[in-house]
DNA sequence: AATGAATGAGGGTTCATTCAT
DNA sequence: CATGAATGAACCCTCATTCAT
C-alpha cells in the first residue's frame, strides 16, 4: 500500500475516533484497531500520536480549504453566486459530520495551549478571511452600499458559521443543517438585501 | 475551612489549570498544587476527577447565567436595554477571559462524546436561547417588523457570539473584546436599524 | 517507610535484579517485584529508570569508598598495614559477591557511551588512585627503593584487582576470592618485599 | 556478496555500534544502518540479533587469539621475547580500540547472567592462561627463580592487562596504551628482573 | 539474496485513586 | 478534615522479527 495512502488511512480512522470518542480519549489503540491494523503502525508512519494528531488537524483544514477555492477560483460564476455556494459548502453534508466538527472543536479546546494547534488554526482563519473580504468588498464594489467594513462583515459571517457549527454538534436534534444554512443565509440577505432577497422567511 | 468554599477553590483551581494547560493535559496534581491542596483533595471532596469536571463546566454556565438574568430581571430598562447590556456583558473583562473561555471549548470540543458535557450546554443553550427570544420579539412587537422569526434571530446571535469567542480565545492578538462587541452590535444594527442606529461604522 | 530507606530499598532490588539477570535485561517491573512493591514506586523516587540507575552505581561506588576511607583514615595503623588491610577489604565478602561485581562490571561496559556513568567511575578511579598513590609513596620512603612511581604502582594494583574480580565474577568456580588475594599479596610482595614477606607461594 | 563476507561486514557493524552506542542501546536498525543493508538482513545471516551478538563476541575473542598464537608459534624467538611481543600485542593499536574494548566489556558485564557469553569468555581465558602459564613456566626454568606459581603469575598478568583496558576505555584521556604497556612491563620487570631489565622507570 | 512495510509483545512512564496517618 | 506515599491499570512507544515482494 503506497505510504501516502497509509497516512491517509490513519488520518481517517484518527477522526473517526476522536468523532465518537472524543480527542482526550482517544488512544493510539483506538485508531489502529478503527483502520484495522496493528499498535506499532502510527508509529512508523508519523513518528508519534502528537504528529498523527496534527496532521489530522491538518487535513481537515485544508480539505475544508480546497473546497473553498474551487468555489473562489471559479470564474464563471459571480461574486455573489460565490457567497452563496460558499453558505450551501458550509452546511454541505461534506462538511457538517460528526467527525469532522468533532476534530475543530477538538482542536480548538486545546489550541489555546498548544502552539502548533494554535498556528494551524490561526493561518486557516486567516486564510479564509481573506478570501471571503475580497468577496464582500466587491459586492459592496456592485452596488450594495454598507457602513460595516468588508473585513468585518467577513468576521462577522465566519463566526457566525463556527457558532452554527456547535449547535450542529451539540444540539443536531434540534438544528439540522438546513436550517442553520437558512439562518446564515438570513443574515447575508440583512445585508446584501438585493443580493440575497430571496431566503427572507425560509430560514423559520 | 466551609466545604462550599473549599469546592469553589477547587474549582477556580480546575479553570486556571485549563486555561493554561488545556484540559487534556489538566492532571490531578496540576489542580491540587494550583489550589495549594494536597494530593487526596479532590476525591475528598469531589469524589472524582470527572465530577470536579462537570462542577467546574456548570459553575462557568452557571455564572455567565446569572450575570444575564441580573440583566433580564432588570424592569427598568428597555427591551433594546437589555439587548444592549447583553452584548457589553457578553465581550465584557467578566466573560472574555483566558481561563473562562477555554473552559467553554474544552468541553464543546469534548461534548458530543460526553453525554453529561452535551446535557449541560444544551440545557445552557435552551435557556439563553428563550430568554434572547423573548428579547427579540418584544423588540419586533415594538414595530421592528422584521421577516426571520425571533428564534432563529436569538440562534444566529448567540451563534455569532460563539463564533467571535472562538477568534478572541485563539487570535487575541488580532481580535480585541473591543472589537467583537462592535461586530456584534452591527449585526443587530443590521437587523434592528431603528433601536440600534448609533454603533454604524464603529466596528471598522 | 522513610523516603531514603524507600530509596535503599529499591536500590537494593536493583542491585540483586543486575546480579541474576544483566543490566540490559533488567525491567521496571523485575525490581519493584523483587522489591516487594508496585509498579509505579520508581517513578515516585527517582522520577526515571536511569536515574535509579545511576543511583545504583553511585551507591555500590561510595559503599566501597567509604569501607576504604575507614582503612585510610585509620591512625593506629602503619601505611603497610593500611595496604595488608586494602588488599583484604578488596577481596572480602561485603566487596566480592556477586550483585555488586554484576553492577560494576554492568556500568564499566556501558560507561564509554554514556558520560554520567563514566563521570562516576573516572571520579571513583581517581579518589582510589590519589589515596593509593599516598600508600605507595609513603612505603618507599619508608626505605623500600623503587624505581616504579607510586602513582604507576597504584594503577597496576587497582588494574590487577580489577582484573581479579574480573575472574571472580565470570570463573567463581575457577577462582576464589582467597586466591585473588593471594595473587594480589603477591604482587605486592615482589614490589615490596621488606613489607610483606611472608605470603610467598600463598597463592598457589 | 559471498555469505561469509556478509556476515563479517555485519559483525564489524555491530562491533561499531557497540563501540558508539554501547550493548543495551545497539538495536538491530543501529547494526543494519552502520552496515548500510536492509533491515531484515540480520535474521537472514544469523537467525537472530541474540546470535550475531555471540558470532560477534566469538569475532573478538577469535581474533585475538590468533595474534597471540602467531606469537607463541614463532619458534625462531625465545619465551622472554615473546613475553615481550605479547605485552606490546596487548597494548597495540589492533587490540586497544574503542570498538573493541567495548565490546569486550559489554559482554563481561553480561556474562553473569549469560551462560553463552559466560562459556566464550571462559574458555578464552582458559586458552590464554595456559599458553601464558606455558611461557612462563619456561622462563622459571631458564633460571629466573620464582616463588609464585607460574599458573599464579600467568592470571595476575592477564588480571593486569584486562584491569589497563579498563583504564583505556573509561579514561583514555589519563592513560594512553603507551603507559598501559609500561606498566604491564615494570610488572614483568618486577618479578623477571633478569629477563626484563631495560624497562625500569619507563612507566613513570 | 535482499528489501522494508508491517506486526505485536513488552518496555518505561503517567496519573487517578486509595488509605494509613 | 487533610495529607501524601503507595498503588496499578492504561497509556505511548520501541524494536526484534516476519514475509510478501
Amino acid at each position: 500500500m503506497p505510504k501516502q495512502a497509509r497516512r491517509q488511512q490513519l488520518i481517517k480512522a484518527t477522526m473517526q475516533s476522536i468523532g465518537r470518542n472524543g480527542l482526550s480519549a482517544t488512544t493510539m489503540a483506538d485508531i489502529t484497531r478503527a483502520a484495522g491494523l496493528s499498535t506499532g503502525i502510527v508509529n512508523l508512519h508519523f513518528e508519534s500520536k502528537e504528529k498523527l494528531l496534527v496532521e489530522t488537524l491538518r487535513s481537515v483544514a485544508n480539505e475544508y480549504k480546497d473546497g473553498l477555492d474551487e468555489i473562489f477560483n471559479d470564474e464563471s460564476i459571480s461574486s455573489a453566486e460565490k457567497l452563496l455556494a460558499h453558505v450551501n459548502y458550509d452546511f454541505s453534508k461534506k462538511i457538517v459530520n460528526r467527525n469532522k466538527l468533532s476534530v475543530w472543536f477538538a482542536f480548538w479546546g486545546e489550541a489555546r495551549s498548544r502552539p502548533v494547534y494554535s498556528r494551524i488554526c490561526a493561518k486557516h482563519d486567516k486564510d479564509m478571511a481573506s478570501s471571503l473580504t475580497r468577496l464582500f468588498t466587491e459586492l459592496i464594489k456592485e452596488g450594495a452600499y454598507h457602513h460595516v467594513s468588508p473585513r468585518n462583515i467577513a468576521t462577522a459571517y465566519t463566526a457566525l458559521a463556527d457558532g452554527l457549527w456547535l449547535d450542529l454538534l451539540i444540539t443536531p436534534r434540534e438544528t439540522s443543517p438546513e436550517q442553520a444554512r437558512n439562518i446564515a443565509m438570513d443574515f447575508l440577505s440583512a445585508l446584501f438585501s438585493k443580493h440575497f432577497p430571496g431566503n427572507n422567511g425560509n430560514s423559520i
